[in-house]
DNA sequence: TATAAAACATAACATTTGTTAAGTTTTTAA
DNA sequence: TTAAAAACTTAACAAATGTTATGTTTTATA
């Protein structure tokens, strides 16, 4: 099997480490620094496409309402990110919506200068579609958990793939969600949630300060997986 | 709301229409005509892409295996669909599987001559590029689907999805796939499926014949998805 | 066409998950 | 700093889904 997180990583942290130096710095030469409050929507399905973002400090919720309007949230972008791309390469209008978790910094490129980039450097659209094929198998394997994997087993895999995601950018490690939103990841009630986090705790697979999870226990989550568990 | 079924649907069967007389004959002179058995694969996950098809007659499904093996379908597609060229757009391995579901005639195109056509026909890279920006849309309403919805209700989404597109392609109408296959597509158990479907069936909401689907009453399936159900 | 293999239908029971409710802790904003 | 709002925890009960088992029908193949 491939590596596990990078199974359920866009990666797109990486999209312009493949550029020489030069083309590096014409990159960011085109970024312009924002400040988005927690809260604010950074674009939302059915918005006109603006540009790109990458993520400076803070986290990113990508997610799209289902028809009870239930908000169903497919990624968690933290800092190095860049998204919103998939919108500019042809479609018109954007597929899902962006929310900031905390206050953000981030960085924009504008969509007009974005195309020039791509006039420019003509490995970028590559590294682009490149990783947006990546991006597909990402959904799939998402896809895959959703329709197969019972609850503590849905868990226990996005436990490890947002503790692996958030400790490279703190120290503490630990994941710090609202019970809301780690539960509209897994498909599932903020209660019935609970229910789960209650029994990975009486089992000292976890810990909790506040909201925050700790993993105490790797292994016993890995274990969890690899069962014959639906 | 966007079309029910466009949501749901790659429309990749569009793919070659938006371009003129001349460059639509241009595409379907580099194909070549092959025979598929029933069961056999096209490709395979982590397999080295060769080119990409379109069916003449036949169905195909898409899927990717999980941890513990099983079999996750998240397309079916039908003749006029054109597929395989993820990969091509710089990926080096496939990543998913497609088998033939019933004896199959596809049109193939070898992956350099793809290439060389990319190049005669500008506007056909931004066309497959569009697409792949549809198709990761309609991955993430499938998640939504199967992280909120009960099984009752996935089940109507899925008939309804599946008679549309089958639909175009056999007078009859109907839905005929495999229990086990139909199961893999909306995350139950074959068991579990049966049961709902013998609800459905004492509903009057669809007939059975051998295995074969029909849908009766198509508002009293939209009713189920517009109700409050989880 | 006969036979074996695969697929299907159904039911009973076990387990998981959803829902409602009530009390506690934490966060937000005046 | 404090009051109000939001988020969280837990438990009991209801409903949905998984699992096992058995017999039947359909399909594939010699």
């Amino acid at each position: 099997m491939k590596n596990f997180y990078s199974q359920f990583d866009f990666q797109s942290e990486l999209l312009f480490e493949a550029l020489t130096t030069d083309e590096k710095n014409a990159v960011y030469a085109s970024m312009e620094s924002l400040t988005i409050k927690k809260g604010s929507l950074l674009f939302y399905e059915e918005g006109v496409p603006t540009g790109i973002f990458q993520i400076k400090k803070g986290k990113v919720k990508k997610f799209k309402r289902g028809f009870s309007g239930t908000e169903q949230i497919f990624y968690i972008y933290t800092p190095g990110d860049v998204f919103g791309y998939h919108a500019l390469f042809g479609e018109e209008r954007y597929q899902d919506s962006c929310e900031a978790l905390e206050d953000l910094e981030v960085n924009f490129i504008a969509k007009d200068i974005f195309f020039q980039l791509l006039q420019v450097i003509p490995a970028l659209q590559q590294t682009f579609i490149k990783n947006i094929g990546h991006e597909f198998g990402v959904l799939a394997n998402i896809i895959a958990v959703l329709a197969q994997k019972n609850l503590n087993a849905r868990l226990a895999i996005n436990l490890l793939i947002l503790e692996n995601r958030f400790e490279k950018h703190s120290k503490a490690g630990g994941i710090d969600l609202t019970r809301e939103d780690l539960a509209n990841i897994i498909g599932t009630s903020a209660e019935s949630l609970g229910r789960s986090l209650k029994q990975f705790k009486d089992e000292g697979i976890i810990e909790v300060d506040k909201r925050v999870i700790y993993i105490k226990n790797k292994e016993q989550l890995l274990q969890l997986l690899s069962n014959k568990e639906s």
